[in-house]
DNA sequence: TCTTGACCTCAAGTCGACTTTAGGTTGTAC
DNA sequence: GTACAACCTAAAGTCGACTTGAGGTCAAGA
């Protein structure tokens, strides 16, 4: 298969393709003269990708994960893991999605004046709604370098 | 309420209140001199603001939705929207925890060799999962300018 | 008075996952 | 044998949400 079908096939566009191939997550069988050239396989490595993205995992972990060559060698461990993450991720999500339902029907003349919506605000302010430590929704990265108080800025950073 | 504060009590960096406030989410009463000076209701309006973002919604639509000035008029048609589509994320994500999790203690020597792997790989592939269309999720933005077919690739773009 | 630390502004940098552009090469149909 | 669509590479751009840096202002304490 040359790199049109793959793109066809499996849905990723040609630049993912060799986007994905420089960053090791996926590998041609050859070339013909310039032209990749991709063995069938190549389709399922595409959904494992696709599989460990919508799971929220990145490209980084993905390439370890599944190695650049051989077959995906996935460790259950980090399966679990991943799972886990996953899991706590609803919950919080599940706890938004209800408390946005009953905000929609409260019958308080404003929001602020709801006390579950103020319930819900004091959750999201305190961080118990969003996501902290190594969630997968890759919104808030936060923390490049100092991220050690959350106030302080002094000498300003 | 100096900058400083309003930092150390909500809990967001004075960076981000003044990126905030450019942005026209906050406003602060005043000044002291050069200095913000903010009002009490700042930490609700704070509080609100990471609970969208913990909702997924972007900080334009939190801008559009709050107002810069004046007290929060939220419309409760996209309160109920955005709780539809927290759900249909939920929904995904648990096809996909539960997925992983039978993937981490299936007992095929390969997780290419379950079934039950392989079905979910249809699915990541197929895009049922993968956030489509107007989703919560950030990641995967895809489509600036052209998304008209997902192969093709001619003239090379 | 002079220092200093907390604040200010504006511009540029960061992160991940791609996409887009520019300029070059080639297999294949005519 | 020549045109050209489809491929190639390397580098730069994009998106959102911030952060970081450089350079400046100002009020309060020594």
């Amino acid at each position: 298969m040359d790199i049109a079908e793959v793109a066809k096939r499996s849905g990723v566009p040609a630049s993912t393709l060799r986007f994905y191939e420089e960053k090791g997550l996926i590998k041609s069988v050859g070339r013909q003269g310039l032209r990749r050239v991709f063995g069938a396989n190549i389709l399922e490595r595409l959904a494992l990708i696709a599989l460990g993205r919508a799971a929220g995992v990145s490209l980084d972990e993905i390439a370890q994960m599944v190695g650049a060559n051989g077959s995906p060698n996935i460790d259950r461990e980090l399966l679990a893991k991943k799972a886990d993450e996953l899991d706590s991720t609803v919950q919080k999500l599940i706890a938004m999605r209800d408390g946005l339902r009953h905000a929609a029907v409260c019958f308080a003349p404003s929001h602020m004046e709801c006390p579950k919506f103020r319930r819900l605000l004091g959750l999201a302010a305190s961080g118990a709604i969003k996501s902290e430590g190594s969630d997968q929704l890759p919104k808030r990265r936060r923390s490049y370098k100092r991220c050690t108080g959350q106030a302080g800025e002094r000498g300003d950073m």
